[in-house]
DNA sequence: ACCCAGGCATTGG
DNA sequence: CCAATGCATGGG
């Protein structure tokens, strides 16, 4: 970002995107920045039915149980109708999807356990260690880039041991990214967390930032976790997915958006 | 000098 | 299957 635009490489070639009344200011489009401009603003999320949907739940709820507080409702709502509060209070919010598949995976293992800030200190220095410029942006560095990087230079940028193995191993590994796009949401993950270093929380992270996938539900997110807990108290945040079908992804991003804003 | 932060693999029961 | 442990950085 550089004064509120959004600058982005896109096949070597600087893209902008500025916020603009009713929507925003975009360089021309062709066929290979569409996508990308499509991915980055998440267009393809279902706005309009995660509200309906939102918004009919509360109106169940209330209708059930008028006069019932619950753990939720002694804290002044009930569980439903403070989702369909975020939506009201954050309409509009499209969760961002990371364009490129190999970037989605790396910067999930650089915020493994580790703080976002920590996580994007050490993401910046591998970006302008192993990047290329466009203009203003920076593209994140390609899998064939790091193909031939070394450990000690991965943990010269901060990476644990453990962590540069990941990377360099997700490198130079089998798998085709690209064909995961083709799979469901389960063989997905099974195929990811197959991979030395990705587990179960970054597979579902990339369906839900860079597959968009409607159910993904990272529910051993620390902040999802700290997000659902104070929302809907003590409960298995995994099997609390189901309350949200088939809007978890949404639900999810509405939710941690509570902790983006005062 | 600690402690925690949007995990994961390894080891041992 | 579950508990305990090391990992390395940035901020409090």
């Amino acid at each position: 970002m550089h004064d509120g635009v959004l600058h982005r490489a896109v096949g070597g070639r600087e893209l902008r995107i500025a916020a603009a009344r009713g929507g925003v200011d975009v360089d021309p489009l062709d066929s290979d920045t569409e996508p990308v401009v499509s991915r980055l603003l998440g267009l393809e999320f279902d706005l309009a039915a995660f509200y309906a949907w939102a918004g009919g739940i509360a109106g169940e709820a209330a209708d059930a149980r008028p006069e019932t507080p619950d753990a939720a409702g002694a804290r002044g709502t009930t569980a439903e109708s403070s989702l369909a509060q975020l939506a009201a209070r954050f309409a509009g919010l499209r969760p961002s999807l990371a364009p490129d598949p190999f970037e989605a995976l790396v910067t999930s293992i650089t915020a493994q356990q580790v703080s976002l800030r920590s996580a994007v200190a050490i993401r910046n220095r591998l970006i302008g260690r192993f990047g290329m410029r466009a203009g203003l942006a920076w593209a994140f560095p390609t899998r064939r880039r790091l193909v031939d990087a070394t450990e000690q230079e991965l943990v010269a940028l901060g990476f644990s041991r453990r962590k540069a193995d990941y990377v360099l191993g997700l490198a130079r590994s089998e798998l085709d990214l690209t064909a995961l796009a083709a799979l469901p949401d389960e063989e997905v993950k099974a195929r990811i967390v197959q991979q030395r270093g990705l587990g179960e929380w970054t597979a579902d992270w990339f369906l839900a930032r860079h597959l968009g996938r409607p159910q993904a539900w990272p529910a051993g997110d620390l902040a999802l976790r700290k997000a659902v807990s104070a929302f809907y108290g003590d409960v298995d945040v995994r099997a609390a997915g189901a309350r949200f079908e088939p809007f978890q992804n949404l639900t999810a991003h509405y939710l941690l958006a509570t902790f983006l804003t005062p």
